[in-house]
RNA sequence: UGGGGUGUCGCCAAGUGGUAAGGCACAAGGUUUUGAUCCUUGCAUGCGUUGGUUCGAAUCCAGCCACCCCAGCCA
């Protein structure tokens, strides 16, 4: 029996996704029966920010594995400091979210939405004997809390009379005090060498309305104390999250357990089932570090407001706004945090995974296209004026279903500057004065005079066609070089960002690194004014192109004032020759 | 020098006592009207380190070292 599902899962784990210690912690509940057969995994993102690529990893972890089990992901705003969170970060994570392509489980969650059980479970607590409201300020908490190495004290408040507490707490809640006045701690133990365990604030004091509620409350629970009881109230089995909250599992617990577990039930979408109540669980893994990429939400919205990137969504930030305008596919970003898999240990993905993922997923569906960007005429003299050839070209070399497209070829035509040298270094295979190229889908040209402006520059090239090499090879002699083009009477003026990676080293966020604008790549974006595009391009409904021998392209969501197309630059290809 | 974690190829990552998967990167060939793609091959006598247990250790034990996280009424 060993030797069967051994030999089975070997020969699947070549197409199916890759185990990792979650799945197996979750293969293991699902064999015990430990929640009764259910999966639920929740994305909590606080709407503070975009999302980024880390994000990325979170959100494809907690809804494949949710589906993978024939469970379901709820998306749940985890809103419980309103005065870093808007509206605006509510909607651009939805959006986000969809557009890799994922669909959480019915309505979409707030932390917010919970605050009359949270407040009426704190009651709870206090009644018995699990909270006090305490008068330190905030500094004197601090100071009261002790250090790494040292014991903190008890606060002076701490034994204060349940009576005292509730009807204190009663006040908070009707807005009789200032903000620091009071707050409501967990009685849990001011020794612990854990200091999230050293009477934590369960609940603050907050003259600022919400996003969501509005002005109906004052005071706002802590992080800890609602996501613990979010997760009980929707019936959450697995609460995935990074490694930074290891040291708040025990109060994730600790909270939990000091509740009346009936009451739990009876609050949450299990109160009317017949699923036993079983407590969600909090399992910790690495989260996504990328090489020369910054993904503090601090540095990134630091960048957006000196203007440093043009937005949020610029196509250099690894937000996945910024990623989808710069052409990345909602599958490319799946596949990108599939591939790197889920551990403990945190590392630094090499950002060449990344751009396997887009090129694998482009390289299969981008229709090709050809685009100059630098453009250099030739006049091919065998092809008379005010002649145009359509040739039906391939839009991809190996899917005859992409179709074919048709692309004029005129005497006058466009190559790149860079595909012809009069100095060529050795193994250069394309354009030199006296030889011969291909061009992409045509004829074999050959260049038989070079003609110089007044300070050098070469300006025209004089080639003529080898009439008979249109689908074939010519004769008696070898073409190595193979060169795209582009009609210069039938071609289309467009503007091009080639995007680079924005920083110039590979830590960006180093503790050595004093200032992250110092480490800025200056090759981030260049625009380019001069490029030329094949007609069929702009014709059809095509977001996504490779640009023949340049890369992978994708039109801009938002054209320039100049009123031309423009079109970003997703990635490179590969290029195996250095020259 | 409190507590919690992590250390397997340049990077990510399987492995759970039976003799080091896979992907990325890299290198060398082959195909090619994209110097792309694709195909083939190569790439850890070694698993932070030192000891120990064992017929056998990346896997078990002990010590040591390195790195990460925690002293918000942020999440």
């Amino acid at each position: 029996m060993t030797d069967l599902s051994k030999t089975k899962q070997s020969e699947e784990s070549g197409s199916s996704p890759a185990s990792h210690f979650i799945k197996t912690l979750i293969s293991q509940d699902q064999k015990s029966g430990k929640y009764g057969g259910r999966v639920q995994t929740r994305f909590p993102p606080e709407p503070n920010g975009y999302l980024h690529i880390g994000h990325a990893k979170s959100i494809c972890l907690n809804f494949t594995i949710a589906a993978e089990y024939g469970g379901q992901c709820n998306l749940r705003f985890d809103d419980t400091n309103p005065a870093k969170e808007s509206q605006e970060y509510v909607d651009s994570i939805k959006d986000n979210i969809r557009w890799l392509g994922f669909e959480w489980d019915g309505e979409v969650r707030y932390s917010s939405s919970y605050f009359d059980t949270l407040f009426e479970f704190a009651n709870q607590l206090i009644a018995s004997g699990h909270a006090y409201v305490c008068s330190l300020s905030p500094e004197q908490a601090r100071e009261y809390r002790g250090t790494l190495t040292e014991a903190g004290r008890n606060s002076p408040d701490r034994d204060r009379p349940v009576a005292e507490s509730l009807a204190l707490f009663a006040k908070m809640r009707a807005g009789e005090f200032a903000e620091g006045d009071y707050s409501l701690r967990a009685k849990i133990d001011m020794a612990s060498p854990n200091i999230n365990m050293r009477d934590p604030v369960l609940y603050r004091i907050r003259h600022i309305s919400h996003h969501q509620t509005g002005d109906q409350w004052c005071i706002y629970p802590t992080y800890d104390y609602t996501h613990c009881i979010s997760d009980a109230l929707e019936g959450i089995t697995h609460s995935l999250c990074t490694l930074e909250f290891e040291d708040h599992r025990p109060l994730y617990d600790w909270i939990l357990s000091s509740l009346n577990l009936e009451s739990i039930r009876a609050a949450s979408v299990l109160a009317d089932s017949e699923s036993p109540y079983v407590l969600p669980e909090q399992t910790e893994f690495a989260k996504l570090k990328l090489n020369y990429t910054m993904m503090g939400k601090r540095n990134l919205r630091a960048m957006v407001e000196e203007g440093v990137v043009s937005g949020w969504d610029d196509p250099r930030m690894p937000t996945i706004a910024g990623m989808r305008r710069r052409g990345f596919t909602p599958a490319s970003l799946r596949n990108f945090c599939e591939s790197v898999g889920v551990s403990r240990s945190e590392g630094v993905v090499d950002l060449g995974m990344l751009e396997h993922a887009i090129r694998d997923d482009l390289d299969k569906h981008a229709p090709r296209a050809m685009c100059v960007m630098n453009p250099l005429k030739i006049e091919i003299d065998n092809i008379p004026e005010g002649e145009v050839i359509q040739l039906s070209l391939a839009n991809h070399p190996k899917d005859e279903a992409m179709g074919r497209r048709e692309v004029p070829l005129t005497r006058e035509i466009f190559i790149d500057r860079s595909d012809f040298e009069t100095d060529p270094p050795p193994g250069f295979k394309r354009l030199i004065a006296g030889g011969e190229v291909r061009l992409r889908g045509a004829h074999v040209i050959k260049c038989h005079h070079v003609e110089r402006g007044s300070s050098g520059e070469v300006v025209l090239l004089r080639c003529s066609a080898d009439l008979d090499t249109l689908g074939k090879k010519p004769e008696g002699r070898k073409v190595k070089g193979v060169i795209h083009w582009v009609s210069a009477s039938e071609g289309k003026p467009v503007t091009v960002h080639l995007y680079d990676r924005l920083f110039r080293v590979e830590n960006p966020e180093a503790k050595d690194i004093d200032d992250y604008r110092k480490c800025l790549n200056p090759d981030s974006l260049i625009e380019v004014s001069s490029a030329v595009v094949e007609p069929s391009v702009l014709e059809g409904s095509n977001e996504r192109f490779q640009f023949e021998r340049e890369g992978y392209f994708c039109k801009d969501v938002d054209p320039t004032a100049t009123g031309r197309p423009v079109f970003n630059r997703t990635i490179t290809l590969r290029d195996s020759w250095a020259g």
